[in-house]
DNA sequence: TAAAGCATAATTGGCTATGATATATTTTCA
DNA sequence: TGAAAATATATCATAGCCAATTATGCTTTA
C-alpha cells in the first residue's frame, strides 16, 4: 500500500530558515551577530541557494535587517518594539476572537477548556516548559476557529517575535500560573458566550503579558546610549 | 555637483517583484494565472534568480499560492476574503490612529487635512482617478505619524491586497466622494482632538468601503460551484 | 604622528549551467 | 478500456563565476 503524504518534503530552504529562526527567538544567536550566507552555508551543509532565501524570509519576517552588499544582522530589540507588538497582537486576536465567538463558540470553548487543563497537569507536575508550547497553542486554537488563515499567520508571526522577549519571563511559575488565570478568565466568558467579557478578560491578558515581559525582559538593562 | 543617494539603487529582484505585484493587483495578471520562473524572466529579460526570489515574496505576501514543485499561481479572490481584510485593516488603522493621535495631533491632522484638499482639488478637475494614490497616502500618513515600521508595513500590504477588489469601485465618482467625505469627518475629530468619534469615523469609513468593494467588485458575478 | 589615499578583502547580487526531485501528462500495451 | 511506463514540466538545489559595493588595513605624505 502506498503511503498518504499531505504534507509533501520539507525543502532545505524552509529548514535553513526554521533553524535560524528557532535559533534567534531561542536567543542563541543574538541581537546584532551577523548573519553571513557562507558560513552559515558551509556549517550547515548545503549550498548558499537555500540559505539566501530563507534569510530573505528571515528578513521579511522582520527578525533580521538585511543590508545590501553588506551582510545580514539579527535585530536588535527595544522595550518600545514589544510594546508595539502587544498592541498589534492584541488589536488582531481580538478580531479573531470574535469571529470565532460568532462561528463556532462550542468548539471554541471545548479546545480552550482541554488546552487549560493540558497546562494545569503540567504545570503541577513540575513542567513549567511545556507551557511555552501549550500558550503558542491556546491562541492558535482561537484564530484556528476563527477560520482565517491570513489571520492566524499574522498573530503566530506576531507571537513568534515575542518569543525573544518572552523567553526571559515566560519560564517563571509566577507568570505562567498568572498567564493560565488569565486563560481562565477568558474560557469562562466564552462558556457563557459572554463576548464583550471575552475580549475584555484578552485584552486583560494580553497587557498582563506585556507588563511581565517588559519587566522581566528588561529590568535588568543599564545602556546609556 | 554630485547627486546624493541615501537609497541604494534597487535590486532586480524588487524590481521584478513590484512589477508583478502591480500586475497582480491591476488585474493584468489575472487569478489563477500561471507563474514560471523560465518565462517571466525571458520576457523580462533577466535570470531566473531574481524573479524566483521575487515570486518567494509575493507568495509571503499573499498575492501568489506556492505548490512546491509544481509552480506559482495567482491566488484566487474571495468574497469572504474581502471581508476578512477590511476587518483586519479597520484593526490596525485602529491602533495606528490611536498612536498617532496620542505622538502627534498636529501632524497628524495637517497632513490629513492638506491630503484632502488635493482630493478635492483633483476631482473637481475630473481627475478621479488621482483619488487612487491620495487615499493611498491619507492612509499611510495615519500609520507614518504612528510612527511604526511594522505597523506601516503591515497596513500597506493589506491596503495593497484589497486593490485587486477595490479596482472595481475605486474610479467610480459616487464611491470617491463618500471616501472623501469619510476622509473629511475623520480629520474634523482629529481636528477636534475627539479621538473616540475618530476611531468611530474611521470604522464607518472603512466598513462603506468594504460594502463598496463588495457590492461593485461582485455583484456581476454568478458562479455556480 | 596623524590624516589622506590606495589597494585589498569581504560580502551580497546576479548570471549561467547542470542535475535532482516531484508532479503532471501522454503513450504504450495487454 | 485501464493500468503501467515513459515523457514532459517546473521547481529545488548545487556549483562556479563575475560584478558591485562596502569595509579594512596598509602606505604614503605633510
Amino acid at each position: 500500500m502506498k503511503s498518504l503524504r499531505i504534507r509533501p518534503a520539507k525543502t532545505i530552504r524552509q529548514k535553513v530558515y526554521e533553524y535560524l529562526r528557532e535559533g534567534i527567538l531561542n536567543c542563541e544567536i543574538k541581537a546584532g551577530e551577523r548573519l553571513v550566507e557562507n558560513v552559515l552555508a558551509e556549517r550547515i551543509g548545503v549550498s548558499r541557494t537555500p540559505v539566501r532565501e530563507a534569510l530573505h524570509t528571515l528578513e521579511r519576517e522582520g527578525l533580521v535587517e538585511a543590508l545590501p552588499r553588506i551582510g545580514y544582522v539579527v535585530c536588535p530589540i527595544s522595550e518600545e518594539e514589544v510594546a508595539e507588538l502587544c498592541e498589534i497582537r492584541l488589536a488582531l486576536e481580538r478580531v479573531a476572537l470574535g469571529w470565532a465567538l460568532r462561528k463556532n463558540p462550542e468548539k471554541l470553548a471545548n479546545g480552550l477548556r482541554e488546552n487549560i487543563y493540558l497546562c494545569e497537569q503540567r504545570v503541577e507536575a513540575g513542567d513549567v516548559k511545556a507551557f511555552v508550547t501549550l500558550d503558542a497553542q491556546f491562541h492558535e486554537w482561537i484564530s484556528r476557529v476563527a477560520g482565517s488563515k491570513r489571520l492566524m499567520e499574522m498573530t503566530r508571526s506576531i507571537r513568534r517575535s515575542m518569543l525573544r522577549y518572552r523567553i526571559q519571563s515566560i519560564y517563571r511559575e509566577e507568570t505562567v500560573k498568572r498567564a493560565i488565570a488569565g486563560h481562565e478568565r477568558i474560557v469562562a466568558a466564552v462558556e457563557k458566550g459572554d463576548k464583550r467579557e471575552a475580549q475584555r478578560a484578552l485584552r486583560a491578558h494580553i497587557l498582563q503579558s506585556k507588563k511581565d515581559i517588559l519587566y522581566f525582559g528588561f529590568k535588568k538593562r543599564d545602556r546609556k546610549d
